[in-house]
DNA sequence: GCGACCACCTGATGGC
DNA sequence: TGCCATCAGGTGGTCG
């Protein structure tokens, strides 16, 4: 499933694809996905624009939209959750079946949203608007930024009666992981998912602090995971799933102690665990 | 206000 | 072989 460094594989991605192309036409056959608008209205404001830009905000794609008039500018603000794919494609021969969405572009491609589990989700806002977006507004810094301040994540596990786990899912106190991260961050940190957030020591919160930083940053690097769905957007496999320690390893045996590792459920989540490790 | 739980959704898998 | 139940998970909404 795409987490942050899946949705930052995809953004640089599309950059090298997609800038200053034009969409001139889309097609949408599950209009559900569209949070804000209507088919129709979705259409008549995002044709006939350039993509300015790409960026992210956590796990959300920020597609910015250039026009002819200065005062109308659009973004489009995607989360792929759990099965969304952006792809390039260059000719019509082999359709996915899970295609919900297609950008006609003036290079000739097309750009498909695919989604398998129909979670995904598309919104359109006036550039400056999407900061204010629902989802976005709330979201904490991101781990491999300056924002990300050790005093602050401390601070904030302190408050909480939450288990560590389901704080690290919550996108506000650090943005950007999900189960698959955050197993592999836990698990690194040697503290157990079930532990209270304001149970956790200064020492513990050092050494998550340093391990989200760590397997935010190989999974960047390894072009992200890919679990069982996930693919870039040239229909590629990411990397980090072959450092994965931890998540969809249960019953297997521990890399450090040679232990069995477990699988538990932690907020809701499948969470592997090794039970001799982690504290 | 906070935390726990559920719905959304489809494909894969396991049990019978 | 075929049917059915269960599981997977990010987020928003609801409930206590």
């Amino acid at each position: 499933m795409p987490e942050l460094p899946e949705v930052e594989t995809v953004r640089k991605n599309l950059t090298n694809e997609l800038l200053d192309d034009k969409i001139e036409n889309i097609e949408i056959y599950f209009s559900k996905m569209l949070q804000n608008t209507t088919p129709k209205a979705f259409v008549d404001l995002v044709s006939n624009r350039v993509i300015e830009h790409i960026g992210r905000i956590g796990k959300y794609l920020i597609i910015y939209l250039g026009s002819l008039q200065e005062d109308t500018k659009k973004v489009l603000i995607i989360h792929l959750r759990m099965t969304g794919r952006l792809l390039v494609i260059n000719d019509n021969t082999k359709v996915d079946k899970h295609l919900r969405c297609r950008f006609f572009l003036k290079s000739g491609r097309y750009l498909d949203f695919c989604d398998q589990r129909k979670f995904a989700t598309m919104a359109l806002v006036n550039k400056g608007e999407e900061f204010k977006w629902k989802g976005i507004a709330l979201l904490g810094p991101e781990p491999i930024s300056d924002d990300f301040e050790l005093t602050t994540f401390y601070k904030g596990l302190k408050k909480s009666k939450k288990s560590i786990k389901a704080i690290l899912l919550d996108q506000k106190l650090v943005c950007g992981l999900g189960n698959i991260y955050s197993d592999e961050a836990l698990f690194r940190a040697g503290i157990h998912p079930q532990k209270a957030g304001e149970e956790i020591s200064q020492q513990e919160a050092k050494q998550l602090f340093s391990s989200i930083k760590k397997v935010i940053s190989e999974g960047i690097k390894e072009r992200g995971t890919t679990f069982s769905d996930y693919r870039d957007s040239y229909g590629n496999k990411g990397g980090f799933q072959e450092l994965l320690q931890v998540y969809g390893r249960a019953r297997e045996l521990c890399f450090i102690c040679k232990n069995p590792l477990e699988k538990i459920r932690v907020a809701n989540r499948g969470t592997t665990i090794c039970p001799k490790c982690q504290k």
